[in-house]
DNA sequence: AAGCCCCCCAACCGCTATACC
DNA sequence: GGGTATAGCGGTTGGGGGGCT
């Protein structure tokens, strides 16, 4: 049996909020809070909502000094900064932007963010990659043999893998271990296959290729038209 | 002008964390 | 310590609007 629903779905309005809705609701909360309870407060108010949805439109929307849309520069760089850092955390980012939210973060980075860093980075390892193909492995990423690409059988990671871990592979002074998430995976012309993910665990962004693990790597700074080699 | 497609973003869903009894 | 209710979070969805053909 699983948790009884925290409202009566046949009798809540979904959709889109009216502004007479949400004059109700800010105009309750700003008068005498949300008394800690979001539950009960659309059957005190005389909403047809449920009080998971009342939260999300307070906290997203009707709430003073929120700032929508317009993100600048500077914030472009902190929400990349810390996405290397500390993942999809988006509620732990937004606290680093005052007026905005973690839903407006997370839909920023999804639609715009995203796309710019990885069409970017696809760029920087192609031109990496062509480099690699004509025999200037310079700037691999070498694991403690030395050996540009970590030939280590029995690694568990392909292309469809989203996540890999490889401990195999560090970096010169062995202090690097590759932890992250696949973004997209790119394909030499002699068909070896290049995974691309950030290395959470140490905020750089590696390459890795199946069945061997390698890297290339650049801090992850999208400001950078380079990548910056280790 | 009409139809189609794509993108954006508000809102929902489901899960985990926390508080309380 | 266990069970339940609620808050909070992140992933996902789908409607609407704008651009393109």
């Amino acid at each position: 049996m699983g948790r009884a629903p925290c409202c009566d779905k046949a009798n809540v309005k979904k959709g889109p909020w009216s502004p007479e809705e949400d004059a109700k609701l800010k105009a309750y909360i700003q008068q005498h809070g949300t008394g800690g309870n979001w539950i009960s407060l659309p059957q005190k108010i005389g909403l047809k909502r449920c009080g998971k949805s009342c939260r999300l439109r307070w906290l997203n929307y009707l709430r003073p000094n929120i700032k929508h849309g317009g993100f600048s520069e500077e914030e472009d760089e902190i929400i990349c900064s810390l996405y290397v850092s500390i993942g999809s955390r988006w509620s732990v980012i937004a606290a680093h932007l005052p007026g905005r939210t973690d839903n407006d973060i997370k839909n920023y980075w999804n639609t715009r963010l995203k796309k710019k860093l990885t069409g970017n980075n696809k760029q920087n390892f192609n031109q990496d990659l062509k480099r690699s193909e004509s025999g200037d492995n310079s700037t691999l990423f070498y694991n403690n043999n030395q050996n540009p690409y970590c030939p280590q059988p029995g690694i568990p990671m392909d292309a469809s893998q989203s996540q890999f871990v490889n401990s195999d592979c560090s970096n010169l002074d062995g202090t690097n271990t590759l932890q992250g998430q696949t973004s997209f995976s790119l394909e030499r012309s002699d068909g070896m296959e290049f995974l691309y993910g950030d290395d959470i665990a140490n905020g750089t962004s590696s390459l890795v290729c199946p069945p061997f693990a390698s890297g290339m790597l650049q801090h992850y700074a999208p400001d950078q038209d380079h990548i910056s080699l280790l």
